[in-house]
DNA sequence: TTGGATATATCCATATTGGATAAAAGGAAG
DNA sequence: CTTCCTTTTATCCAATATGGATATATCCAA
């Protein structure tokens, strides 16, 4: 493995990665990201609305994420839509690697079948 | 998926679901896990003291893990060697399982790359 | 036998999350 | 247009989970 990949080394926070992960295709809303968190993971993960609100808080301060106009359409005015940012995306990617690497592991350890 | 999957459903502490993965293939001692985890992270999850030991003495309560003699050989005799149970292995598998899906979905988002 | 290292274990501080609650505003029904 | 219920954001506090300091005992090597 190559010596220098302390780029975005930090591991997040698994609130803070489904978050990411449910911003990753398209731009959504406080509670508009909690359903797809919850429907990404089959209803394992729920977000609460302190985790949520929080999060996203700290995830802005951050710069992982940024608030942006809601879309086209007649969007209920109250509804904050975010963003990835590049290097909220990046931050992502990082750990979504670790999660490849952990269900790796379980492979190679027969924990799981090989073929999905 | 089958309708009936309530088996192993309840999430597991990280802490716990490395535990076990440390353990899916060979019995380790309390530091030996540990070490185990951090080699099978690349450093990314490291198991302090204080997580390590409580975590053990839950995991053997819930019927998870259980205490084994320690293998063959000089070991020293403080060590206290762990195996997983079937049912803690059920459980490994089904967190696997969590971590798999979730990769799978930051793989349809273009999040990773599709061959690793 | 003496000293440093290893191993288990517990305790307390910190970190992270979940849920109750609040407040404001939208939307539907009458 | 007024009333009521829902949605949405937001904050606060309790509960959960983790990390690190510390303690104790014992092993191993010199």
């Amino acid at each position: 493995m190559s010596p220098k990949n302390i780029d975005t080394a930090a591991p997040l926070k698994p609130a803070v990665f489904h978050i990411l992960l449910a911003l990753s295709d398209n731009d959504h809303h406080g509670l508009g990201i909690a359903d797809e968190v919850e429907e990404a993971t089959t209803g394992a993960i729920r977000l609460g609305p302190g985790t949520l609100y929080r999060s996203l808080k700290e995830m802005t301060r951050d710069g992982l994420v940024r608030e942006v106009s809601a879309p086209a359409g007649g969007e209920d005015p109250r509804r904050k839509f975010y963003r990835l940012t590049r290097s909220g995306r990046a931050a992502l990617r990082a750990e979504a690697s670790r999660y490849e690497q952990i269900v790796d592991v379980a492979r190679k350890r027969a924990v799981l079948r090989e073929a999905r």
